[in-house]
DNA sequence: TTTGTTGGTCAACGCTTGTTGGCAATTGTG
DNA sequence: CACAATTGCCAACAAGCGTTGACCAACAAA
């Protein structure tokens, strides 16, 4: 069992503050120095904690989806499901917005979003989908709407879609989602 | 009648740099000095011409989408046609993929994004759905798939929606952007 | 009490950024 | 030709960045 050191709560405030910038700024925008600013120490502790800027952020960006496991989905109902999971998901914390907001201009972002969707969405696209060998296509397809929609929703904020409910927006974007999912054809 | 000054070709060279840099790498990793050396010219011409990055930046992002005007649309294609001219545009030249980037981690450019949108493709909408009064909420929805799709393909380039070929696209998107327009209810 | 480890601050480093002003060369104009 | 405007380069600035190492205080182990 692992002792619980004194500088655990240095570790998570750092943590908690850097989310929140990256979230909200990106990546070359969220300094080191802002982050160690909001959580209330030296700059040379987050270099200490986490050896540098890209280890800080491969801290802060580690996320588990927690998708449910595809035996378990109703094949009918798989679309408004992965709908609303993300919207849940996206609105719970900061994780997902940062890695969207840093995936954009870095690159090891932009891996890291590649992986997640390929390792987390993939499966479950696969055991709802009709055909196995066209499942990653059919997971490219989700990922651009559930993207799409987080993207105006919680980064461009376009007024419009900030306005809607999440029951409307799972309501829309349910059966385009399915349709992905299932459809035979276009 | 406007006589043609000898700077123009280096302003020129100037904003296709920006375009290209801007594309690539977001507003903060586009800088001033990476886009002169692109240009083959000194950063302070850069200053002399527009002014400030920011500038710059609004002199490098304007665009005309031409979107068909609404009357000339057949209301049963709009789908289809407006997901086929987005691609066109988006793969013309890097406008829209600069704005993109841009518009994630900076301010002025997610306003742009977001006027973009309100103006030019509003008005189309507005054409071709049932009540004119839900028009700004599909718009919201069509430019949430149009700009999910434009992420995973010219930004993240997720593997399996980068290998699609562009009738794909359209044949898969046309019906989820139909829909967004036209559908009576969700 | 002495000693080693841990949690933390401070001051500085080398570098890059946007931006500025001066100066030389070229061009156009009388 | 002379003179003014335009086009360009160069050197520097102040500020901000990630990162480093020396140093101090608090605590735990001996």
């Amino acid at each position: 069992m692992m002792t619980v050191r004194r500088s655990d709560t240095t570790r998570a405030a750092i943590l908690d503050a850097a989310r929140e910038r990256f979230a909200a700024d990106g990546y070359e925008r969220a300094t080191i120095r802002a982050i160690a600013r909001d959580a209330g120490i030296d700059p040379s502790m987050v270099m200490r904690y986490y050896g540098n800027k890209e280890g800080l952020f491969a801290a802060a960006s580690t996320i588990e989806l927690e998708l449910p496991d595809p035996g378990s989905l109703p094949a009918q109902h798989a679309g408004t499901a992965l709908v609303a999971h993300f919207l849940e998901r996206w609105e719970r914390d900061d994780v997902l917005t940062g890695l969207l907001r840093v995936g954009v201009t870095n690159e090891a972002g932009a891996e890291r979003m590649q992986r997640l969707f390929a390792e987390q969405i993939g499966p479950v696209v696969a055991g709802v989908c009709p055909d196995p060998a066209d499942a990653p296509r059919r997971a490219g397809l989700v990922a651009s709407q559930i993207l799409g929609m987080a993207l105006a929703r919680y980064v461009l904020r376009l007024g419009p879609v900030v306005e809607m409910d999440r029951v409307d927006v799972i309501a829309w974007l349910g059966p385009t989602v399915q349709r992905y999912l299932t459809a035979e054809g276009p």
